[in-house]
DNA sequence: GTATTTTACATAGTGCGCAATTTAGTTGTT
DNA sequence: AACAACTAAATTGCGCACTATGTAAAATAC
């Protein structure tokens, strides 16, 4: 038995599907860094921020919930967003577990510069507005797939 | 000026391809994860094993070439898989600034339950062969293009 | 009304991932 | 041979991301 009657299946990690996203993923978080801290924002902050934007006011939980991440690793973030002037947080009054996280003014000034750097990245992928919506649409039903075999 | 007339270009979260990336690539790691640690590792870790179990011998940056991550990454992630028994770090002997990383008989014996992970999450995205290569082909033009943006 | 359970967020601990710096070794130049 | 420049890995510091746990508040059960 030669290494190569091993590879019944594992396939070499360059065509693992997983290791095409996660270092997509890295690809992505390179390519904004340094435009993001031209604004003083990291990406997942950049992320946190989008949300913010759309919504102008929500609780922790519902940004979580929108970027599935949880209180561990946003409490910390979001108390740098404010420390930085883009939020400010303050708990809510109907429910006081509750802490609703509100755009400051300069947060929501961030927003066109953001929008620059958001069209920076979509010239840098190459990709044409009908590609980008097709593998968008692909990573999301895999992702639905994934999410519901957890369910099992 | 409403919020509405903002939209120029920056579109809702949901709609962003680089966070379909970023929460495809979590979702991938968070499906990994009750299945890896089974076997005592980490995703991260995983795909160095995947590296190792290709070459059986690689240098550090060799490993850091293949999937993207620098020392500050690989060497206390390496030093935990050699305290785990999977691997064995060694000076070189032509040039003592490098260091081999070794599969031990261990690690190797672990490809076999690496296989059945791989098999499982590969049902579990619910893709076809055809699907999950035509994906993988895209991600891979994607991040062509973000690396060759990234040299001008 | 009281006790128990659940919920929201914060905190502590661990493992990544990156940038900057350090340590040690190798190569190139004079 | 001596020194400068470069290289590989390790370390330091910081920000994420997840799990487990703690604190406080709200909801539920009796």
């Amino acid at each position: 038995m030669t290494d190569d009657d091993d590879l019944t299946f594992l396939p070499r990690l360059d065509s693992q599907l997983c290791f095409a996203v996660y270092a997509t993923e890295h690809a992505f978080a390179r390519a904004y860094k340094p435009l993001l801290s031209q604004l003083g924002l990291t990406y997942p902050q950049y992320l946190v921020m989008m949300v913010l934007w759309e919504h102008r006011t929500l609780s922790v939980n519902a940004i979580g919930a929108r970027l599935g991440l949880d209180s561990g690793t946003l409490s910390p973030l979001l108390k740098r967003l404010e420390t930085a002037g883009y939020i400010a947080r303050r708990r809510a009054q109907d429910d006081e577990r509750r802490v609703e996280i509100t755009v400051t003014q300069k947060g929501m000034d961030a927003r066109k510069d953001a929008e620059a750097v958001a069209r920076s990245i979509a010239v840098k992928t190459g990709c044409t507005a009908e590609e980008a919506r097709e593998l968008h649409a692909r990573l999301n039903a895999l992702r639905q797939h994934l999410l519901a075999s957890e369910e099992e």
